[in-house]
DNA sequence: ATTTAATATCGTAATATTGCGATTATAAAA
DNA sequence: TTTTATAATCGCAATATTACGATATTAAAT
């Protein structure tokens, strides 16, 4: 196996793991700090900034393009990458909603 | 390779992302849905609830167990596994934090 | 003490992810 | 047009994850 069932979840589950899912690694923490505290935006830059090959930083970035948190535009020979403030507020939204669950036990425990 | 390189990161960085990364996969998203709507606590529910084998579901609460967000309370035989309010509030307050720095752009884009 | 029910753990196959060197695009500069 | 700089993509090796059957463990019930 190694496959994850996802046709046996809800739409939600899938959409709500998959974004955890982007986010469940330190690389990418790592390359949205450096965005937001404008260290860096710039491929190139995030290289030197972090320990990790271009290969591996243009990788992780795609994945964090794909579920739109960040949008890179082009800037000459470098593209610039910048947090996607919509959706970085829809996904705050989705992630929120999620925790603000009324988790307090009744019935069982 | 395939070994991320912790080593690099900072702390907080690699708190946060093993905290998403228990939280990006469907099936615990659907554990923690069930638990939360009272549907199901114990494994065996699980199991019957979602379609995954018992040995499956059982690494999962392992996981959750991991990051603290459930506990499990033996009763009889079975075990009732129910969120810790405690935890779930402070792994609330980490994201919430994370997501609530102010993104928008100065310099750059 | 033996049986039964529930859960955890082990071992393993299938698949996914991570990281990187090498190569390929892309676009500005010479 | 050739060179140069930047980023994306390909291909691969190492490792991690997912899922599950089989087997242990645990605790109640008989």
């Amino acid at each position: 196996m190694g496959i994850t069932k996802t046709e046996i979840f809800t739409d939600n589950q899938n959409r709500l793991a998959s974004i955890f899912k982007v986010l469940g690694h330190p690389a990418r923490i790592a390359i949205l700090n450096h965005i937001i505290n404008q260290k860096a935006c710039i491929c190139n830059d995030l290289v030197s900034e972090l320990g990790l090959a271009q290969a591996t930083i243009s990788q992780h970035l795609k994945e964090l393009k794909n579920i739109g948190i960040i949008k890179g535009t082009i800037e000459g020979k470098s593209v610039c990458y910048c947090i996607d403030e919509k959706v970085w507020e829809s996904i705050k939204g989705e992630l929120a909603y999620f925790f603000n669950q009324d988790v307090r036990v009744d019935k069982c425990c």
